[in-house]
DNA sequence: AATCCTTGG
């Protein structure tokens, strides 16, 4: 062992992630070429040969002077426009598998629109993402160019903001939307052609389309009424299992990236952050500096130790190669810590990124020539029995490593080092498990039976656990939003519940503020709470931060304590609110979001004629409101010091981010329970275990709870 | 006593 690069005695003060040998070189087969999924060949025998220069689906560079209309005749997809067209009229369903590049999200929509395929109607086409919808769009609408502007002939639809008109033929939209759309019209009239595009990502909002849409072609059909187009588009590579679902033809489009170059472990690697380090010294050494990498691995803590062992290591005089850059990357980072990776290093400067899973499918980062994949992704999984959400460190899918190696070749020929040996790539599972297997489906099945629909009859594609779809109908039933757990049928109460785009608890409570004169204050808890931290966290600067957040500090826990913050932030001027975010460690995206947010729930109250009302300082009112939801979430305090839940008997803690950490009140609310090292309690208030006999005796009496000490 | 993958409405 090298004492040098012991790095224990340093500033590395986590000893899970710190670097304790000098790491070895990891020895690597190297596989010529991408051995790339099987290919469904267009029954077009003539391949087509890939052209250099491709743009992506999230960065039109304008690299060469070419006008668009010489770009769009160069992408692959062109090349098979007259046989697409033609496939697409004499087809009502049809799947399109479409690699990367290919661009078949842009021009497809065209083609039909300027076919006139549509007839009066509209194409819709449906992305898993809010920027994607946003950017493919302003794309398109560019392309079009009959002098109209986005939101015109084209236009995009993504939650608060619209940006259409009554000529929009083509309109890019959330998934999440259209499934929204389709709650008030689940034949979804306004549309002739539905095009759901990344369909390979098996998001749950998707997964509920499928079968929505496939209804709705079919009722459609049987009423004659406009018939409706249907287009699955997907890079996936398990075809069979979305062909059987849809009983069509399949289409396969050839894509324009560069040759990926595999290389694999010659032996498992245990320690695989030691080894991605190791060979990124690999690559340091050897490749030009500017040859830009990027490593995948699984989560913020161990990021930030890998990119600190990376920037002790580059600046050890035995280390040879260029100086270094290095970039953490993850989706919790305050924006301005993320535009970061996008901006360019100085000249013979090596620049690499350390991201989770966001650098996959999210954010691009151009000019990355090495990937580095651990082959590591943490996964968020609900286990129905406990009710419990587990973030676990697990293998990829074959599909990732596809999606990670990709990475590399998008600008030009690229090298992908996967930290796992052949034969453990050939072991991984081929597909991710859907999100609709893994999930909480309280609000899925909440939406499906405002459409008359019982989930476990719905048509999907893969059906979610059965104990997934009883959990979510007992914890409606506890809820008042069903009449009884067999029938399934909504009281009005779940027909208000599922207005809200919320998970039912959050929704409740809402709707039951009024009995508690607080409705101010349970929106603005509710809207801070479905959205990402508002809190800025950088660990640099704990004390710091600590000391100020005093000052919206309440002894009641984490709720009062938003509550207080949003307050104060509101009471701010408009022009001032910018530099109060930055003084308090507030991230102001999250926050200006969550007023978003509160402004469309205030709306749906109104609609639903619950009156407005606050409760001023009397915080008993607020915290008993949020019982009226979250009754299932509460736990007690055991004479061991630990904490139990009462719902379940789980042994929890209380997660070191609340403020109410190191203190030990007897009875505590929480809003979710993730389990980890631990099961950690996150966002809690504490209570008065009696205020349960008075909001929901049904629940108390049925569970046996004794709520007197 | 000691910390959190990622989307979406």
């Amino acid at each position: 062992m090298d004492s040098k690069y012991d790095l224990m005695s340093g500033k590395c003060s986590n000893s899970k992630f710190s670097l304790k040998f000098k790491p070895t070189p990891i020895v690597f087969h190297n596989k010529n070429g991408p051995p790339s999924p099987k290919k469904i060949k267009l029954n077009n025998s003539k391949a087509e040969i890939p052209i250099p220069n491709s743009n992506s689906n999230s960065n039109f560079g304008n690299k060469c002077k070419l006008s668009i209309q010489e770009q769009k005749r160069k992408l692959p997809v062109f090349q098979n426009r007259n046989k697409l067209l033609d496939l697409i009229k004499r087809h009502q369903t049809l799947i399109i598998l479409g690699e990367t590049g290919c661009g078949k999200t842009t021009q497809i929509p065209q083609y039909i629109y300027s076919a006139r395929l549509q007839n009066n109607g509209r194409i819709a086409v449906t992305q898993p993402r809010r920027v994607a919808a946003i950017s493919i769009a302003t794309r398109v609408s560019q392309e079009i160019g009959n002098g109209a502007g986005i939101g015109d002939t084209v236009g995009y639809l993504v939650r608060f903001e619209e940006v259409t008109s009554k000529n929009t033929k083509i309109l890019y939209l959330t998934d999440g939307m259209l499934l929204r759309e389709a709650i008030v019209d689940n034949l979804l009239m306004q549309y002739t052609v539905i095009i759901l595009d990344e369909a390979h990502e098996r998001t749950i909002h998707t997964d509920v389309l499928f079968g929505i849409v496939k209804n709705a072609q079919k009722v459609r059909d049987e009423r004659k009424l406009t018939p409706l187009k249907v287009i699955i588009m997907s890079a996936t590579m398990d075809v069979d299992h979305f062909s059987k679902y849809f009983e069509c033809k399949v289409v396969y489009l050839e894509g324009r990236t560069y040759p990926v170059n595999i290389f694999y472990t010659k032996a498992p690697q245990d320690d695989y952050q030691t080894a991605c380090v190791a060979t990124f010294f690999k690559i340091h050494r050897q490749a030009p500096a500017d040859e830009d990498v990027l490593i995948f691995l699984t989560g913020q803590e161990e990021i930030e130790a890998v990119v600190h062992q990376i920037r002790l290591l580059a600046k050890d005089p035995e280390v040879n190669g260029p100086p270094v850059r290095v970039y953490p990357l993850y989706a919790s980072q305050p924006s301005s810590q993320q535009i970061c990776v996008f901006q360019s290093v100085p000249e013979n400067t090596r620049k690499v990124i350390v991201s989770t899973n966001v650098a996959e499918t999210s954010i691009t980062i151009s000019g990355v020539k090495h990937v580095i994949d651990s082959g590591m992704v943490k996964v968020r999984s609900y286990h129905p029995t406990t009710g419990l959400d587990a973030l676990k460190v697990q293998r990829i899918s074959q599909e990732q490593a596809w999606q990670r190696t990709g990475r590399a070749g998008r600008v030009s020929e690229g090298n992908c080092y996967r930290i796992y040996t052949k034969f453990q790539f050939e072991c991984l599972q081929k597909s991710t498990m859907p999100e609709i297997e893994r999930c909480n489906l309280s609000t899925v099945v909440l939406q499906l039976l405002s459409l008359e629909i019982h989930a476990a009859h719905f048509d999907f594609m893969d059906k979610p656990p059965k104990e997934s779809v009883a959990s979510a109908f007992e914890q409606l039933n506890m809820l008042g939003a069903i009449e009884d757990v067999d029938s399934g049928k909504l009281t009005e109460l779940g027909t208000q519940m599922a207005l809200f785009p919320l998970d039912p608890r959050f929704s409740k409570i809402l709707l039951s503020a009024s009995n508690y004169g607080c409705l101010e204050e349970a929106l603005t808890i509710v809207a801070i709470l479905s959205g990402e931290s508002i809190f800025l966290n950088p660990p640099a600067k704990r004390d710091q931060v600590q000391a100020l957040r005093q000052k919206f500090y309440s002894a009641y826990g984490d709720h009062i304590m938003l509550l207080n913050a949003f307050r104060e932030y509101t009471n701010v001027s408009q022009n001032n609110r910018r530099s109060w975010c930055h003084e308090h460690y507030i991230n102001i995206r999250n926050i200006t979001y969550a007023r978003e947010v509160r402004a469309q729930l205030a709306d749906i109250c109104r609609k639903c004629q619950i009156p407005a009302s606050s409760c001023g300082s009397n915080m008993d009112q607020v915290r008993k409101c949020l019982l009226t939801g979250l009754f299932t979430n509460v736990a007690e305090l055991h004479r061991d010091r630990s904490y139990i839940t009462l719902d379940k008997r789980q042994i929890v803690s209380i997660h070191p981010s609340s403020c109410i950490h190191g203190q030990k009140p007897p009875y505590i609310l929480f809003t979710e329970v993730v389990q980890t090292s631990k099961c950690y309690l996150r966002s809690l208030t504490t209570i008065n275990v009696e205020w349960l006999l008075e909001i929901v005796p049904d629940y108390v009496r049925i569970r046996n709870i004794k709520c007197v000490d």
